[in-house]
DNA sequence: TTGTACGCGTTATCAT
DNA sequence: ATGATAACGCGTACAA
């Protein structure tokens, strides 16, 4: 038998003294679908039918159901909710780090896609460390995510931290940051084409001489991007050196680095194509302070088409990186699998568009259009 | 009694098919306290206490009971947990929107601070509508998470939609974009002080005529900045005009549009103080477009430090927003009152140190030192 | 030091 | 169309 306390107010026990509500008279016992069957004199099983729109529950008392609802202030309790249904309605984001201009978009994207659903986002941060990776793959896993959307660390070399999920049967996006061998979805543009079509580009521009600039290849993204290079400047009859593929962390400082060693070689390269903007722009005023010419000494390139693109002089040429219709797509596909869509269990990886945006940084002749 | 059922292969129940163990083999009920009560032949109760390491527990039964919880690869429960407990180790983030430089370094603090403590965040994004902050409010109402931090919408003007918190005695913690009079505690910088500081340096450099270009001042940050500029004004005897106030979205097109008003004047001004770098980098670049020089014929400043002030050139002068701290400190407060901590509850406002970096892009005499 | 038993608020399976 | 009742997994008075 339930009986009802008709919201008397009482000392209630309370953990650290807390909460603290802010007056005597606004202490307000939640109230549960117990109150609202034992107010109208009917089940709990009637209210908890009516609640979630039943239709085997009369339109009648589903009003005075709903009604009593709104008048008792009530709102159901998820965790009960999902202890009985074993889900929870979360999603869990595991990113290298959230304070990058792509990632914060890719994660606005995520979250508008999701909270429409009403899904809740759980986020963390591995800071491109496989050690942190892990320990927040099990935090999601204690947590008891419906799904996860993953982007990896640069060294993740295996995905056996998510063994826990794939042998549950928990579905795993991953997106940018990837494993190939992997049989998760996986959602990405694609990194070779991209670099191909950029590298094409210095070329046809009139650089026979090209740097690229990158992260150390661990990563499918610039692994890629190294192959997307390479593929370009032998389709067009330039050969391959391993001196013109730097490496380092892709910042604006190493970027200034970088142009700091092209400077210094005996066959001055005369065009540069950088893994991310960041690099590509600090490499740029490198340039320029020690008195070279963009483009016309040296024509550079980015990749990712952040907003610095349209500040640094001259604007530099990038990929544009469709991060928040990346965070969509991932988010959009997960959901769709959690909603039963059969469809996108058999889905390998999804490849979105990306184009290259030309600009005055490696535009040294007359584009063919445009 | 509860029955185990010595985890055999059940071919439970699976709403929408979901979810699709990678095989059947990997199957595994998840085991409970009472598993692991049920193979040591002790009562779930001492597991209960053993699991969260209550001294009353011997040390022995303690280790058998970790070394069982180890081979049935139990994880607790956070629901029944939280069902019981009447709190969620969840903390509610309400922001304008995550893809800025600075609310994304914000949120990185945040998720640091937090993630460290075992607790899990929620975010929501109010777009800049009130409509959708007010969603937001209830949705976090509704997760029922533990505390709440918040930066309002830029036309919030009460704080009414959290009301049902302030009745629960739900801690909420408003950082950057604040309200004055709310009673609750406030993270923020002296905006005033800073936007004086700024204001003031461009009259030492020479400016006499400086324009602000800010948002529409409903916002306390605004207002503040505005505030602060006109006191900078009165105090070095420079009279304030309010055509020398410019609002808009601060955007880098606004930006540019704002160069091009300020061109446009009879009496050219000599100074702009901008209220984001965005903003005062779209109007650099247009003002040097229009053949006007940085900082010999206008000088500009902006505010926050965003990578954007190394980029662009000259490097663009700005209030350094220390936006990691902020997340840091709001979350770490926040978690100190739930944690029970005393002392916070009657914190009304923290004021983070914030510092402005001369670059060139105003620098037009030699500074007193460095 | 350990065990028993109840309640947290749902949903789902019976029965009526 | 509605009601009674058993889980879901955990925490904790109270008892032993």
């Amino acid at each position: 038998m339930y009986i009802t306390t008709d919201n008397i107010i009482q000392p209630k026990q309370n953990l650290h003294n807390l909460p603290q509500p802010c007056c005597i008279d606004c202490m307000q016992k939640e109230s549960t679908i117990y109150d609202i069957a034992h107010q109208l004199n009917i089940s709990i099983a009637t209210v908890s039918r009516a609640l979630k729109d039943d239709p085997v529950v009369s339109k009648k008392t589903k009003k005075r159901i709903f009604d009593m609802a709104e008048q008792l202030g009530y709102r159901s309790n998820h965790f009960a909710r999902n202890l009985r249904s074993q889900r929870t309605h979360t999603i869990g984001v595991i990113i290298p780090r959230i304070n990058s201009h792509f990632m914060s978009t890719v994660i606005a994207g995520i979250e508008q896609t999701a909270g429409a659903d009403g899904y809740n986002l759980i986020i963390s941060q591995s800071a491109e460390s496989v050690e942190k990776e892990k320990a927040n793959a099990k935090t999601m896993y204690d947590n008891r995510v419906d799904g996860l959307l993953v982007s990896l660390a640069i060294d993740t070399a295996d995905l056996q931290h998510f063994d826990a999920f794939f042998k549950k049967g928990i579905p795993v996006v991953f997106f940018d940051r990837v494993m190939e061998q992997s049989n998760s979805t996986n959602v990405l543009i694609d990194n070779v084409r991209a670099a191909y079509k950029t590298t094409s580009h210095l070329i046809e521009q009139g650089c026979t001489n090209i740097v690229h600039i990158t992260a150390t290849p661990k990563r499918n993204v610039y692994v890629d991007r190294l192959k997307g290079y390479k593929q370009a400047l032998e389709d067009h009859g330039l050969s391959f050196s391993e001196s013109n593929v730097i490496i380092n962390n892709l910042s604006q400082d190493e970027g200034a680095a970088a142009a700091a060693d092209i400077l210094s070689r005996a066959a001055r390269p005369d065009g540069v194509f950088a893994a991310n903007d960041n690099c590509a722009a600090g490499c740029i005023i490198a340039l320029k302070q020690a008195g070279i010419r963009v483009p016309q000494d040296i024509a550079v390139a980015g990749f990712n088409d952040d907003p610095v693109c349209r500040v640094i002089e001259p604007n530099l040429t990038a990929i544009n990186y469709p991060g928040y219709q990346m965070g969509e797509v991932a988010a959009r596909h997960l959901i769709n699998y959690l909603s039963g869509d059969a469809s996108v269990a058999v889905t390998n990886s999804i490849l979105l568009k990306s184009e290259l945006v030309v600009r005055n940084s490696s535009l040294r002749r007359a584009m063919p259009q445009g």
